[in-house]
Formats: C-alpha cells, sequence, structure tokens
DNA sequence: TATCGTTACGTTATAATATAACAAAATGAT
DNA sequence: ATCATTTTGTTATATTATAACGTAACGATA
C-alpha cells in the first residue's frame, strides 16, 4: 500500500502553490542576499517563470514566455542560458539531464545532491532528500514503478587528484 | 587508502585492450543472435567504433569516424541515431545524459541500471555494477573526489499507473 | 558625484545535438 | 518470385546551447 501521506515531494501532491511559490521566492532573495549575490529583475523573472508551474521546463520554453511578457523586446537565448546558470551554480534549480530541462529546488539551501522521480506518463518530476541509498527503495515505496534509471556521479577520479595540485 | 585491484571497471585500469574489444564484440553478437537480432554491418561498424576507445563519445564524433572509414559514401546523423538506438535498447551501449554521449556498456546482458563514475579532469568514464545503495560508498572507497551527482530515475508514478490500464 | 573596474545584460551569429518524413534497398518468410 | 517487414539512405529541419563582442548598470572609492 502507497502511503499517500509520506510523497517526499509537492509534485505529486495537491499544495497551496501560491503560498509555496511566494515561500521559494523568498528564500531566494534571502538566500540572494546572504551571499550579496544579485537577484536581478531578469533573474527573478525567470525563476517566477519555473515557478509557475514547479514542473521541468526547457530553456526556450522559458524564453517563449519571456517573450510573451515582454512584449515589445526579443529576447535571446543567452539571456535565458545566463540566468538559468546563475540560478543552478546557487541551487536554486537543477538540471534535468535526461530531458535536457530545469526545474526549481524544492529545498534551496539542502546541499544534498539531486535526486529525481520523473514519470514518464504525467512528466511530473519529484525531487527526493533522501540518500542516495534508499532512493530506489523509496520509489518502490511510493509505488513509483521504476523505468529507467540514470546515476550519474562526475567528479576526479583518484588518478587525476594525484596529477593535480 | 585506494585498493586499486577492486577497481570496478576497465575505464581507469590497464587491461588488454584488443582482447575485451574482441570480446565485446562477440558478446554483442551472441546476444543479437540469441534474441533473433541483426547485428548488421552498420550496426557492427558503430559498435566497434565505440569500442576502439571504451570512452564516451558523441553522435557526432561516430559519424565523423564513419566518415572517414568510408571515404566514398557521406553518412548522415539519422544512420548513427539509428545504430545507437539499437545499440542501447539491447543494453549494449548507454547513454551518458548529463554528456550528450555514448559509452559501450561494460558488461552487456547484466541488467542492473547503469551507473557511472565520470571524471571531470580526464573524462574518463567508470561504469560500476555496485547497487545504487552503495554507490557513493563505493566512490568514496576508490578515492573518486565526487563533485556532482545525478540520479534520474524515470517511471510511472502511482497515480498514473491508476489511470493507465 | 565623477571615475573606474566589475558584473550583468543585450545582440548577432553559429555550433552542437537530434529527429521528421519519405524513398530505396536488403532481408527473410512463404 | 513475391511480398511484408526491417533496415538503410537522403534531405531537410527542429531543438538545445554557446561564442564573441558591445552596452548598460552597479557599486566601490577618490
Amino acid at each position: 500500500m502507497i502511503d499517500k501521506t509520506k510523497f517526499p515531494d509537492i509534485a505529486f501532491r495537491k499544495h497551496d502553490h501560491r503560498r509555496c511559490q511566494r515561500q521559494l521566492l523568498t528564500e531566494a532573495s534571502q538566500l540572494c542576499a546572504t551571499r550579496k549575490l544579485r537577484l536581478t529583475p531578469r533573474r527573478r523573472q525567470v525563476l517566477e517563470i519555473m515557478l509557475a508551474s514547479h514542473q521541468p521546463m526547457g530553456a526556450y520554453d522559458i524564453l517563449a514566455r519571456l517573450n510573451r511578457a515582454d512584449s515589445a523586446e526579443r529576447i535571446a537565448p543567452p539571456i535565458v542560458y545566463r540566468a538559468l546558470e546563475f540560478l543552478m551554480a546557487e541551487g536554486l534549480i537543477h538540471r534535468i539531464e535526461s530531458r535536457n530541462a530545469f526545474i526549481t529546488c524544492a529545498h534551496p539551501g539542502h546541499e544534498s545532491a539531486a535526486q529525481f522521480l520523473i514519470c514518464r506518463d504525467c512528466e511530473r518530476v519529484a525531487e527526493v532528500e533522501t540518500s542516495a541509498q534508499s532512493l530506489l527503495a523509496e520509489a518502490d515505496n511510493l509505488g513509483f514503478a521504476v523505468d529507467h534509471s540514470v546515476v550519474e556521479i562526475t567528479g576526479v577520479c583518484a588518478e587525476c587528484q594525484k596529477h593535480a595540485g
């Protein structure tokens, strides 16, 4: 039996979206203030667009929204990619590699490696916080039928660590 | 201390490459025979190109090699992508999502989810077979300094399973 | 508040990755 | 030999991402 109350993420649960959105935006603001970084209008705008759905968006989806908003200006890809780069560097959003898409981080500030459950039907993505150890067990627990799992750990191998400084 | 003898994969170890290559090719042949599938010249050619390095290659890298080989014909992207699609479907190669690249499977036939250690210095990729549970521990064990870990599990969420047949 | 180094934004062009759509050829079963 | 199926070939184009360079905003300091 699936215990729905335990679902680890907002994506598959109803919630007060407005409130959630507002909170994440506030958290982002605070986080940038703390780090003496600028959450500029553009960056905030991109984050807001992404928060509107809590779901993964392609860079060009975001771009389209920007261009719908500012009907006058014609915004170009680099602007979006730069904002995404900034937001990723600060852990405010994640990249979903297997979809070439981006999604807001469910709990910014937490340092754990991002892990996702991606539904290939509804396309919703849940970010899970469990340790890597138990992710598959967790998925099973939730009744999530695992289809394909991508585990990619990037770093520096022992040999290269020796050769470098 | 890192126990080099335990390194889980060929990528970071010296080995008899020729032999390894030959063996994987034979395994591929046998696997296709068993499944009544055709390892056509093209597919074999792509696999051979990939086996030459044991390292991830972009589709267009493979394409370039094909075009260097058959100096006459001008081979186009779909040909490569189709071969890759076939090889992936049969578990003979994997896709490295975070690199838009492809790599030969280190142990075709084994059904476990593919997991990789990707060195951002030397770009070598080791495929590990440990259960997902202990991957990070394993990396640590090997002296692999984890930089970034992508864990992406795709499947069907409980809700969609209900709505579908 | 004028200056200046730095950071972010804007713009143009193009690179890199991937697929749609359709025609031709090879395969393999009868 | 014929025919359905699978694979390959071809052309065009979609999608995702970045290089390169100029302009504007910011923010520290004189």
